[in-house]
DNA sequence: TCGACAAGTTTGGTAACCCAAACATGTTGA
DNA sequence: TCAACATGTTTGGGTTACCAAACTTGTCGA
């Protein structure tokens, strides 16, 4: 069995997932970051931001100067920029393409981003780039339109009919009566 | 700011998911299921599925019998499809659409099952839905695996150039420099 | 009948996270 | 210069979710 608890072991956590790429997006808005200005656009205190921001130096992922400035290590940049990237995508992938509203598509995109394999998220890349190739064909953007607006039709709550029918179909199909309830 | 942290509040956790779709893989496919079982499954001990199983008993979720036999309430039974259905729904999203090795769109799926929106999740459904409609469209299907290719060629690892690229364009395009690290 | 083993529960610990509140520091305007 | 305010840290508490280990039950075979 997969070990479900992939979960845990995460390189980063949700939370320092969240104070990583909030020191990269204040140091890009606002030339600086500190521990309040942190704490605010994550809407907690400013202790638990000092205290995590504490775990995220020793780990040398943030880095602080003389004057209590933030900034991100080589490693934390790197981790920040994937993260942020992966949050990109995956809402385009459920804006462009599932046809989801934006502010939908973000929220979901925010609560996975940190949790989506390197692998998935380069596909999704992939195919975004490989539907922005053809998007000239009206031919496909018109399928595509389509698509969408049978995707986002959600007249009932979830799941719709058709949807269960299609989630029992996609069940079956698979044989995987054997193991992994995940 | 929308709250990053409905990570949190969700109705069930990550962990309580698990349990509840565990039980009811364990219902279907050996007929009954026992918190050892249960902690087999996940990979956990007695001790703790004991003392999770006993939260979810008190929420109604979960029912145990004279025998130490569980089982789902309604509402759990309710709660514990919609997971299901949502994981095998993104699971087929990544595999079938963006050509992501079974194995790996499971485990993505996996993690992600309990935090996608309804509204995705039946956007999801509607795409797939949609997608098997038209797929007796040899055009289609011909697009759809040059698109699968596209996006399933990982020569390099996350994220590749060309993705970076589009991450970049996406980013611009869109006017988020407002707030929202998150 | 009784010992052994499987199953379930309870208890004490740990680790992330979060908060509130007290405290230390530093800057700034009157 | 000094009170007031903003900023950062520390401390004590709470929650969730895990473990190990001790304990209780229940069943089954010799």
């Amino acid at each position: 069995m997969s070990d479900w608890r992939e979960f845990e072991q995460n390189p980063v956590s949700h939370s320092a997932a969240h104070h990583l790429t909030t020191i990269q997006w204040l140091l890009d808005d606002q030339g600086y970051a500190r521990v309040s200005d942190v704490a605010r656009h994550l809407g907690i205190t400013r202790g638990s931001v000092s205290v995590t921001l504490k775990g995220l130096r020793q780990r040398g992922l943030v880095v602080e100067d003389d004057h209590k400035h933030l900034s991100l290590s080589e490693q934390g940049v790197q981790i920040a920029r994937g993260i942020r990237t992966k949050r990109i995508l995956i809402q385009a992938l459920f804006r462009e393409v599932l046809g989801v509203p934006d502010e939908v598509a973000e929220q979901d995109a925010c609560k996975v981003e940190h949790l989506i394999s390197d692998q998935t998220a380069e596909a999704t890349g992939g195919f975004l780039v490989g539907l922005e190739k053809i998007s000239s064909d009206s031919q496909w953007t018109h399928l595509l339109e389509s698509l969408q607006r049978l995707a986002a039709a959600t007249p009932t709550s979830f799941p719709g009919n058709e949807t269960q029918e299609l989630a029992l179909r996609l069940e079956k199909k698979d044989p995987q009566g054997e193991d992994q309830p995940s």
